[in-house]
DNA sequence: TAATTTGTTTCACCTTAGTGAAATAACAGG
DNA sequence: CCTGTTATTTCACTAAGGTGAAACAAATTA
């Protein structure tokens, strides 16, 4: 799955991208916001500002109204930090767990079937390589924000 | 691979989304400018400003501006479309295929070395549900696009 | 060949996303 | 406690991304 394999992913690009913003429009968030969702969402202890400006090299001022109208739509709080209280701790709210669940919940749901159609072996090789992915993914952006080729 | 593969299936879609966005910047346009050049970059035989914005959801005049600064960027040109004169049919240029290439191209040998670990029933599995993947994601968008949950 | 429709672009405009700089408030060190 | 620093927000502003309506030009139909 060689130039083969660079179509698919490129595809599978494509339509994970369009998936996301999909789920956007859904929740009513621009595309920013629902990034900035995601981050939040996958740090279940919370996660600063600051260090969401620098996951996402957004300016702090522009972090800041995200997290404002991401508040007003009862998606996300501002915690203040206990060890230093100028600093929040940013968390998804149940109201965003309940709303977000449903809309990719067909996903899921539909991804699960197709997954009857694997063996255990098959499934395990499956979430290796996503995991790989994920790793390369994470090392190639890295590389291509910061120093040059 | 069940809840933990939703965990799985959503920072994957993070990563990609970050991903598409550092290219971007590399490639010197914006998200939607980049994602119509993938959209365009996917049909070897071109495609139509229509064709875009209906797959898109965005208007002609949105397609049309976006094009414009594509082909400014030489990354697309427009070739009058033989049948049908009124209409174009964008393509991408060489030098787009000789830019972007190198940009993903650290990702696509991190992942051909990745595959090295798996053996040939390993690897049709996994394209088999990248497969799966890409037409339950194309569904699902439609879905969450279009009629109601 | 006149009338209508279709594909695209141009125009004038609005909204949203993002910025840098100043303001606020809490921290850390002498 | 001052002093300087750090985390965040507020402010005033610019630029990007988008829209609908009008304008064109080629295609289709009658």
């Amino acid at each position: 799955m060689s130039e083969d394999g660079n179509r698919l992913g490129a595809e599978l690009s494509l339509r994970v991208v369009m998936f996301h913003e999909a789920i956007a429009r859904r929740l009513g968030v621009s595309n920013s916001e629902h990034k900035m969702l995601d981050l939040v969402a996958r740090h279940a202890d919370g996660i600063t500002p600051g260090e969401l400006s620098a996951a996402t090299g957004l300016s702090n001022a522009a972090v800041t109204k995200i997290i404002d109208k991401l508040v007003a739509a009862d998606y996300v709080r501002r915690e203040r930090s206990s060890r230093d209280r100028r600093s929040f701790r940013i968390r998804t709210t149940p109201h965003f767990q309940q709303t977000s669940r449903p809309t990719a919940a067909g996903l899921a749901r539909r991804i699960e079937e197709m997954n009857q159609g694997f063996d255990q072996e098959e499934l395990a090789a499956i979430g290796r390589w996503i995991t790989g992915v994920i790793e390369a993914l994470k090392v190639e952006t890295e590389r291509l924000e910061s120093r040059g080729r």
